[in-house]
DNA sequence: TTGAAAGCGCTAACAT
DNA sequence: ATGTTAGCGCTTTCAA
């Protein structure tokens, strides 16, 4: 017999009935209590009980009376739109998970209401804090009800002092990519960045200028051009990139690096020999596959997730501001 | 004063004391309650204690007390590998929400033991049923434990009699990928089959015979050839539909219709005036980034994720087999 | 070594 | 129209 059964499933109670014992007796063996002494026959019986009527605790009855739930909520704006959002999601899943904690997952695909409504749900399951997690990183405005639990903002900032927040180092990231242009023997690096105001745009462009000032190279400003994050703009931006006789070039992501290799390709120059580039975000569909495989700078979106819910329960330490960064390693292939 | 503080959380039992009412009353005005005969003064007070309070239900105490909880489980093999399983979840995630329910999710990454544990976490917190789901489309042994609570499958299926799945029309969209090339006045279409078995391979496959019988035009099976599932085997393909001369070709999947496009550019031959291609799976940061933009048909995902949650529910009929297929709809772009 | 009993926050009969 | 009360399944003193 198990509790697989349609009836009223088991409690607590019917297995105290079967082995004969209190409660009390049955939530101590089940538990495993430190303090409880009892008698090597008796736990017997009662494992005996539990395993043949398949009984299993009810967590809601356990948090109730202890008094908070083991949830952990998250809350995302786009689980869907990107496989990053899937990265974060999978990496606080599985510390968690690690930590005894579950994961209430809501998606809000940007909608306020939804969002208020999926906090509002976390408010009521009394979850021990939630993350709040975008699918690219920038500043955000707290929504008002998430100031009511302990949270912690993953991919994401906000100007409010004091707030917790797990984001990716775009800055060391801009120089771990000029770095594998430099490490490659490179000296006129081209960086086409972003068009569109981020944090991205700007700390990259930070760190590379920072790369190859350490690296004693020159930072030539005709070398930093601007183009639509996409590969629409990767390809367009292929003929400044010749005239100006960069040699290697760092791109302001994947997408982008993928339309320099069309625009490239259109014109036979050929990658690496010819001009090496560099990705940034690793977004493996596109990296891996290209031709030659695309070095790039990962986003460790796995990471942010897991460390988010360490910040969370107080395991990692946070500096002052509240806000850790995590590194952006770099991924190479064969672009450079 | 509202919840955020740091204090005990607001009970019920606050609220009726700041109303001067009992918390039966206040259980009334806070769920409406139908039969519930309130005196507006009595109501508003009450409502006013509320907002004053910050007061928010205890969703464990409900669920405890109604025996049985909002959650609905879902567990996946591969939140990550994939942009794929993050659509499944997010279907499933908002038509649960559209009934009042939430989504317990947990990731299991194929291993045995984690996917144990997670069952039975679920089962711990009474959920209303789970949905087991898979990243590609496949058959699966049931874990024992997911039959001790009610279960639908997702994108993939059981062999034993009456288990409810909810997977996509393979054989639907090969007839829907097949008539893409048709509909475009092609009549010698080649099929890129995959070398490795699923019903991803054979569906397809039939439903490619079909389209084309349907259309009268005839099956010839040296048109029909397979390769590894992914770009490399794409690429290597190239020479064998050259040499038989089709004028359209239907890949296994995106991946390989990128390779493909690869080989058919280093020939010079040009998509889709020379040779037309459809891929399959519409994996969008693939298909819609292709020059030309690839034509496909497209995966539901995210339907299977909805269609899972409404059939768990009741919702939806299935056939008697327990069987629900759902349509794979072509996604004209510009390659076909 | 074990059991009795008091709640955790809430809902639903049943009183009043 | 509103209040009293008995649990829901479990943990946890405290007593035996």
């Amino acid at each position: 017999m198990t509790g697989s059964d349609a009836g009223r499933p088991v409690t607590m109670r019917d297995v105290a009935a079967a082995a004969g014992v209190s409660v009390a007796t049955v939530s101590h063996v089940v538990n495993d209590k430190p303090g409880a002494r009892i008698g090597p026959e008796t736990r017997r019986r009662v494992q005996a009980a539990v395993a043949d009527l398949g009984y299993r605790p009810n967590a809601m009855a356990q948090n109730l009376v202890r008094g908070g739930s083991k949830f952990i909520g998250l809350v995302a704006d786009a689980i869907a739109t990107t496989p990053f959002a899937g990265q974060i999601i999978h990496g606080a899943q599985d510390e968690a998970w690690r930590h005894g904690y579950v994961l209430l997952v809501a998606n809000t695909e940007g909608n306020d209401a939804a969002e208020k409504e999926a906090l509002a749900m976390m408010l009521e399951h009394k979850v021990r804090g939630v993350i709040y997690s975008t699918w690219y990183h920038r500043r955000v405005e707290l929504p008002p009800t998430l100031t009511e639990s302990d949270h912690v903002l993953v991919n994401c900032f906000a100007t409010d002092p004091g707030v917790r927040a797990v984001i990716p180092d775009e800055i060391g990231g801009g120089r771990t990519a000029a770095q594998l242009a430099i490490d490659a023997g490179h000296r006129r690096i081209g960086f086409v960045n972003t068009t569109t105001a981020s944090p991205a745009r700007d700390g990259r462009l930070i760190g590379y200028r920072d790369a190859l000032k350490a690296a004693g190279l020159p930072v030539d400003e005709r070398l930093i051009m601007d183009t639509r994050p996409d590969q629409e703009g990767g390809y367009a931006v292929v003929p400044a990139l010749l005239e100006r006789g960069v040699t290697a070039v760092c791109c302001h992501n994947d997408r982008v690096a993928m339309g320099v290799y069309d625009g490239l390709r259109e014109r036979g120059v050929g990658v690496p020999d010819d001009l090496a580039v560099i990705g940034f975000d690793n977004q493996e569909v596109i990296a891996a596959h290209l031709r030659p495989p695309l070095s790039t700078v990962a986003l460790p979106h796995y990471e942010l997730g897991a460390a988010g819910v360490r910040v969370l329960l107080g395991l990692d330490d946070t500096a002052v501001t509240g806000i850790v960064s995590i590194p952006c390693p770099p991924v190479r292939r064969a672009s450079a």
